[in-house]
DNA sequence: TCAAAAGTGTTGAAGATACACCCATGG
DNA sequence: CCATGGGTGTATCTTCAACACTTTTGA
């Protein structure tokens, strides 16, 4: 019986540019100095993991009452050099409309494409990994590219998600088709005039 | 920043009599003495939470080589009134072939019907309900059922253990249909005499 | 010959996939 | 009037669900 060190690391995606991007994190101090990492630290004494969670998420990008799902608990003795340390790993979605203190003040913060990311720290890269390949399987049985929007949006918008999730393209009368028949969706009285031809609003139900 | 104990808990499964069983341990130390809990412990100092999964089950059961996956991690911080305790729960499925030692020795271990368990320890409970739900949900798209069974098996034990875990009763045509279309079966050229009519074996390719 | 479990096909419904054109608007 | 993204329907294929009788054996 031994007492070691916990944190939670949290996989934060966003959408930027129609690509899934990641929140990364450039460590000023040893170990894997320079490089980068995920958002994450450790627990306090009196709060839940999800807590921890939502407390760095809050912390690193000044955002709250966003998608937070437990990923996966990485516990390999040997995964950081300082000692014992195993991380609960989280796996955040937010929309892009959020005001983001990582790209409001010089932080060492930045969003990475998913398939272009720098050389992580720790055992990082699998963790990314677990929550990319999570994600995607969850957008087979549920709607959770939603969590990645703004509260109005076009189809087209939720669309170019699952896509950039997924990794490759859909077919648009198909995708339309299933989400409206999942009646998930509910189409408001306002359009969009993002191009030329205005675009209808949805918003998710509750 | 504080350091913690962490333990595996590890709902481990296996059928009984048709029906889906699990392995609970009378708790002989307070808090909770007396009462039933999963089988576990804390971890050592140079074991990954895997490890000690796997020899928590070897000490409880003395299976070994058996399926085994993480399943969640329990983080609140007054779920054990020792103090700061989380755990990372995992699952285990184990073939009823198996010599376990918790059935030879005089323990305090027993095998509990899902359906019928006693009032648990800690937030057990709980860990057992996310379990269930899984290895439910993970049947839909595996074939984890084999895990349940000796090496060689009859469609007929396979579809019987499905249905433990699911709690409702199949269609045995379209089971079958289904089972056989995956290819993931090598039919034996051995036949089981355990009724009338022989049956054919089966064993799980790979 | 009876009891018990093994084994076996077909049909209909629903869901998934593939595919191409017209529309509304701003420049 | 043209360029841009918005919006729409059909035909086919695959997959899932429902359903009942014959076969083999031991007692």
């Amino acid at each position: 019986m031994i007492k070691c060190s916990v944190t939670v690391d949290v996989v934060v995606f966003t959408i930027l540019d129609r690509r899934l991007n990641l929140l990364l994190i450039k460590r000023l101090a040893k170990p894997f100095r320079g490089r980068y990492a995920l958002p994450g630290g450790f627990i306090l004494e009196d709060e839940s993991t999800d807590d921890a969670a939502i407390r760095e998420l809050r912390e690193e990008t000044g955002v709250r009452d966003v998608y937070l799902e437990q990923l996966y608990t990485f516990g390999a003795p040997k995964r950081d050099p300082r000692g014992r340390v195993i991380t609960v790993a989280y796996c955040a979605l937010i929309p892009p409309e959020q005001e983001l203190k990582s790209s409001t003040d010089a932080s060492d913060a930045a969003w990475f494409a998913v398939d272009d990311l720098p050389s992580l720290a720790f055992d990082h890269a699998e963790i990314v990994e677990c929550a990319r390949t999570r994600l995607r399987n969850k957008l087979a049985y549920t709607n959770v590219g939603f969590e990645l929007l703004p509260a109005r949006f076009t189809l087209t918008e939720l669309q170019s998600v699952h896509e950039a999730i997924l990794g490759w393209p859909l077919d648009k009368r198909n995708f339309r088709r299933q989400i409206l028949h999942s009646e998930t969706l509910q189409p408001l009285q306002s359009w969009r005039q993002t191009g030329r031809k205005p675009a209808r609003l949805y918003r998710f139900k509750q």
